[in-house]
DNA sequence: AATTGGCGCAACCGCGACTCC
DNA sequence: GGGAGTCGCGGTTGCGCCAAT
């Protein structure tokens, strides 16, 4: 186990979060009030006298390598569970929360460092856009990966994405692009890695759940968009049988990750099926089966097909264009793709191109 | 070299759910 | 049944780093 020294950076005297919970300054008393006001307000000083005494007891803020140690010793020893016990028979200056969040956060050893890979990116992706900000959930299927790793990663890359695009992270548009153009450079992105590799990719669950593909030759820039993988059980590069499996394979992962988990729930939630899970050997027909389910929410394909002619039918075609956009709502789209934007290849301001797309990960 | 602003991430908080007595 | 203690989750904060100016 490595301890970054920047666990030890901060030390004592770090204490975020302590001035927010001061309380404010109160407001001028009417004389009814006064002896009500006047009980609170001692109630308020014996208040501020248990947390200043609590203050010096609990260490807050960043932790020491000692610390770390401490606890890392205590748990390989006890085991997990009782934080709060666990703190003070650690002799742990700390709130049992706060050894729990360090310890699952970042002391675990099966802990997972460094940047996500596409196919987890991926994941991210594709699983927010079904359960939102359900992090924990998402975790969940990420062996190796917290939740405030996910919760991070979402709010500083995929929220600047979606600032980028002037719009709201939760919005159609935004959802839109990352399901056709983020996600499928993933998805090429993730197959180029396991090519290089050579090995079969892990957990591209997104193609399974019916996500347009990037063709893998897009020299022009432009990319297109694989509707086939719906209602063939042909064996496509990046979203193999064998991908299938192994997404399945993550879950059982998930499983046992969460065997010494306490939270019932948090195992709950990692046996629980990526929507209607099918068996290994009918991830196909399943994946159009799900792909109906998205579909209940919009129209998937119809919109994909439109993005897949914008696409194909070059810049001149702005009729065609304004036809599309009017009928898919996409029409910030089409003005960024025809105007400098995803077929000329360069960038504007508001929009993406797909170069953007790309410099920005 | 100094300053500034943005970004990434660890750690905190509040709250609801759960468990135990 | 209900109160206290604990746990887990999602949201927020603020420090440190680093690139741009």
């Amino acid at each position: 186990m490595v301890l970054q020294q920047s666990s030890a950076a901060g030390g004592a005297g770090m204490f975020p979060g302590v001035a927010a919970c001061r309380p404010g300054p109160r407001p001028a008393a009417t004389a009814p009030m006064m002896a009500k006001q006047e009980r609170e307000a001692d109630d308020e000083h014996e208040e501020e006298q248990r947390q200043a005494a609590n203050a010096e007891e609990l260490r807050r803020g960043p932790w020491t390598v000692d610390e770390d140690l401490t606890l890392i010793n205590y748990i390989a020893d006890h085991g997990e569970g009782r934080w709060n016990a666990l703190a003070r028979a650690a002799g742990l200056k700390r709130t049992g929360k706060s050894c729990r969040l360090r310890w699952l956060n970042y002391l675990r050893p099966d802990l997972k460092r460094g940047d996500f890979t596409a196919d987890e990116q991926l994941l991210i992706l594709d699983l927010h856009s079904r359960w939102g900000n359900r992090w924990s959930k998402i975790a969940a299927h990420l062996p190796g990966r917290t939740d405030n790793e996910i919760k991070n990663y979402w709010r500083t890359r995929v929220q600047k994405h979606a600032k980028q695009l002037n719009c709201d992270v939760n919005s159609k548009r935004f959802k839109d692009a990352m399901r056709f153009l983020w996600m499928p450079r993933l998805a090429e992105r993730a197959a180029a890695q396991h090519q290089h590799h050579r090995q079969p990719s892990p957990s591209l669950t997104p193609c399974i759940m019916g996500m347009p593909t990037a063709a893998p030759s897009s020299s022009s820039g432009l990319m297109m968009l694989d509707t086939t993988v719906s209602n063939s059980n042909s064996n496509s590069s990046s979203c193999s049988p064998s991908s299938a499996v192994t997404s399945s394979s993550s879950c059982s992962n998930l499983t046992s990750e969460s065997a010494h988990d306490d939270g019932a729930r948090h195992a709950a939630a990692a046996a629980e099926p990526i929507l209607t899970a099918p068996a290994d050997d009918d991830y196909w027909g399943a994946a159009t089966t799900m792909q109906q389910q998205q579909n209940d929410h919009y129209d998937f394909w119809s919109t994909a097909s439109a993005l897949q002619h914008l696409c194909t039918a070059g810049a001149a075609d702005h009729h065609f264009q304004h036809q599309v956009a009017a009928d898919h709502d996409l029409t910030g789209w089409v003005q960024g793709f025809s105007d400098g934007g995803i077929l000329s290849g360069s960038s504007s301001d508001n929009l993406w191109s797909l170069d953007d797309i790309w410099r920005m990960q």
